[in-house]
DNA sequence: AAGTGGTCTAGACCACCAT
DNA sequence: TGGTGGTCTAGACCACTTA
């Protein structure tokens, strides 16, 4: 990095740096603030606002008294900053998926377009049910570029304890930092309505996602269907 | 503002009451960074954090070398924080506004819940289409705490040659500073397909949105329908 | 040249957590 | 008790804008 940027900019891209080299892990505590501030020869203001702006983008967590950790794929964690989706009353509520199909493919324009790979490369096609306290609420169609999750198998995917995320940090240790979603109306085709429990017309939310990881990888691409009948997507403008 | 609560927190929380108050006004600089510490007593990098996080919140903008402003309702800030509807190819651009209703009316329960004021208190009811190059893509139905907005006319309306956000800020020094979205698919009744030129079914998005002012106080809300065939809706998630 | 915000330092002291 | 992050200070120097 450039010698004119800022040296908490540069202190902040080592970090970034070293996490997706795997230096340390997600969970993990990274050493202490004064130990790091003379690794990069930074006084410990300088690190802090290094430090600052990652937590800032949820990629570090600080804990008063513990230690600075590296984010993990947790529930809550995917709850709080990638989930959008919230009943009509009452809160929000961790989904519950089931698998409805599971193969392998080749990209198409669109999806390679997206996943940033060649038209025609491998990529695994994965569709998901979600439900939201028992109702049947999202249908997903993920895309994923095969090199990045080789020997990523039905069973692998369906024997996970954690969120599909955090399966990639875990598994692969891909840790997803940034989604976006682009969100139209739609109506639901027969087998989306089949899914969703649907008659029609079935308006619905169509959004496209793509996730990435860190220097803005892609890493899954989806089309995500979503019934609104009781819940809705909720987006704050204005940031607090 | 209790003792215990940091300096930095106390200080942001003075600069809000004055901006609030319209001690300063929107587009004006605010005093020096010297000259504000000293007057809240607290050093210049106490000072910044509060100012740090006031622009992080788009409230204040700074300009190195000319000083920090009070952010103001213009074109441009408004497409950039709180406008998040953007053509399938190609970059934002701003919306061209047609009126097409005005009334006088009082508020139902729906409204008045989202307005926090009592049912059947006054409002100001506005319905608006919206162009973007050219086509019709958004129709906007507003409500409005009459109390907040006296002698707010059909004509002082159509006679802004700025945002509706910004003759909130430049009639009443009222300042938009958060606004939350609640999403959903729906189908466009004949009305809203007439203004939007849709042939039935007309799949759209439903959005409730309600605007807020300093201390999380209500200041507008609407339900927004937007035609998606040649638009989307633009979400961000984990922060950057 | 004068004034502004932007970066950076080298501490001090406090609040919180684990042992 | 020792280590961690959280707050706060009192500067220094730089980069940018305006006059």
């Amino acid at each position: 990095m450039a010698d004119r940027t800022p040296l908490y900019k540069r202190v902040k891209h080592e970090i970034v740096e070293a996490l997706r080299a795997g230096r340390w892990k997600h969970g993990q505590a990274i050493p202490g603030e004064s130990t790091l501030a003379t690794a990069f020869g930074a006084s410990i203001g300088t690190l802090r606002k290094a430090v600052d702006e990652l937590v800032a983008e949820n990629i570090l967590v600080r804990q008063h008294g513990r230690g600075t950790f590296v984010a993990s794929h947790t529930r809550d964690y995917m709850l709080n900053v990638f989930f959008a989706i919230a009943p009509r009353k009452g809160p929000k509520t961790f989904p519950e998926t089931e698998l409805v199909g599971f193969k392998r493919g080749r990209a198409d324009v669109s999806t390679a377009k997206r996943l940033q790979i060649p038209t025609g490369a491998p990529v695994l096609a994965i569709r998901t049910l979600l439900r939201l306290a028992g109702q049947r609420v999202i249908v997903d169609d993920i895309r994923l570029p095969a090199g990045l999750f080789p020997d990523l198998t039905e069973h692998a995917f369906l024997d996970r304890d954690t969120t599909v995320y955090g399966l990639y940090q875990m598994r692969y240790g891909i840790t997803v930092v940034r989604t976006v979603e682009e969100i139209g109306a739609a109506l639901a085709d027969a087998r989306t309505r089949a899914l969703l429990a649907l008659e029609p017309p079935a308006p619905v939310l169509r959004i496209e996602r793509t996730a990435y990881t860190y220097r803005d990888q892609p890493v899954d691409t989806r089309v995500r269907y979503v019934r609104t009948s009781q819940h809705r997507y909720v987006s704050v403008l204005g940031k607090r």
